[in-house]
DNA sequence: CTCCGACAAACGAACGTTCGTTTGCTATGC
DNA sequence: GCATAGCAAACGAACGTTCGTTTGTCGGAG
């Protein structure tokens, strides 16, 4: 019946992400665990140290992603796949930090908002640098703009946690290859 | 110095977008108003029906500009650029109704967030009418999933609102282009 | 012209509740 | 026997809201 610091955060993340940050009490926490809310603080610091610890988990995820995606070499085209079908998991395998890293980020205190602000830059700098490499080439079209394109890219992506339900009649991996395709019919040549 | 019941609920909308819907107390909207938390009570009824009036006016905003591009004849092409900018211009022209809209909607009552769901899917189903409709006459693939699709579109959309700043070397038309340009490429023909 | 009643807007204090957090104690398990 | 997980109780602050009162405005009656 005894609880870990990981429980806490993982129960959390499920609370953020369902009811928000500010819309989460201790007290809800706590009954979620079938503790008090007091009884927390033997495992965390308090609440805003659970939002930071969601976030991160959630940064991380994407940033194993992507490297995992590049680490092998590849037509532009391939990597952007790669690219895709990672972020597209990272956000079905955990939904709750996802949704938590997307929504609530705002409620971080201003050095750890920071923090993950540069972490999300550095994310999509990835999907650009890819974008680039395609134009330059020129398996993409010239007059694709790498930072627009990838935030269309992931504005497709990071909204499927917004209407997608694992059961319904679409499986991960065809959602991905619609994406996949429909961006990449957008960017190439000819 | 008077105050009418239209501040409230545009102050509400900003502090709504900025802060969230728990984030904001009714004492902060009073100082948003250089008013008392309490003084909010001769123009309202109470937090929630601030929210119901936001959001709902975020949904009417919406549904008007898909009635307007929809008014006239033309190609699906044609209409589906008319849809995506006029969906643009809602997002840029009232930001704070918007945001509250896309994010907030949660944290109303069952009932009015019953209605507000229901304006959202009939707002989408524009999309998906006009998507069809161009499957339909051979002006985009047949392959192409109007449900799908309409969700790619609302998506990318939809984060404009998200990282967009109208000062940047970017102007409101020329996105709407872009996106508009980058959408058809993924679904026409050959 | 002035006074008066009506009304709306806002105040300031207080309501009961919930918030995040702290403290002191008590079991349980190594 | 000692650390630790949890409880019970309490803290001050903030929450949404209510209340009685004050303020300002303004149209008509005298």
């Amino acid at each position: 019946m005894s609880h870990s610091r990981e429980d806490v955060i993982s129960a959390a993340g499920r609370l953020f992400a369902r009811d928000g940050y500010h819309g989460t009490s201790m007290r809800d926490l706590g009954r979620e665990l079938g503790l008090l809310g007091s009884s927390l603080y033997s495992h965390v610091e308090g609440k805003q140290e659970l939002l930071v610890a969601v976030v991160e988990r959630g940064a991380e995820f994407f940033q194993a992603s992507a490297d995992a995606a590049l680490a092998a070499e590849g037509p532009a085209s391939e990597r952007l796949r790669r690219l895709i079908e990672g972020h597209l998991g990272v956000i079905l395998d955990h939904r709750d930090e996802v949704r938590t890293y997307l929504n609530e980020a705002r409620s971080l205190e201003p050095a750890s908002r920071e923090r993950i602000v540069a972490a999300r830059d550095r994310y999509e700098q990835a999907f650009r640098t890819v974008l680039k490499e395609g134009v330059a080439d020129g398996s993409f079209r010239a007059d694709v703009d790498p930072k627009l394109a990838g935030i269309f890219v992931l504005s497709i992506l990071n909204a499927v946690d917004r209407w997608y339900e694992e059961d319904g009649r679409l499986d991960r991996t065809a959602l991905a290859s619609r994406i996949a395709d429909m961006v990449e019919r957008g960017l190439r040549t000819g």
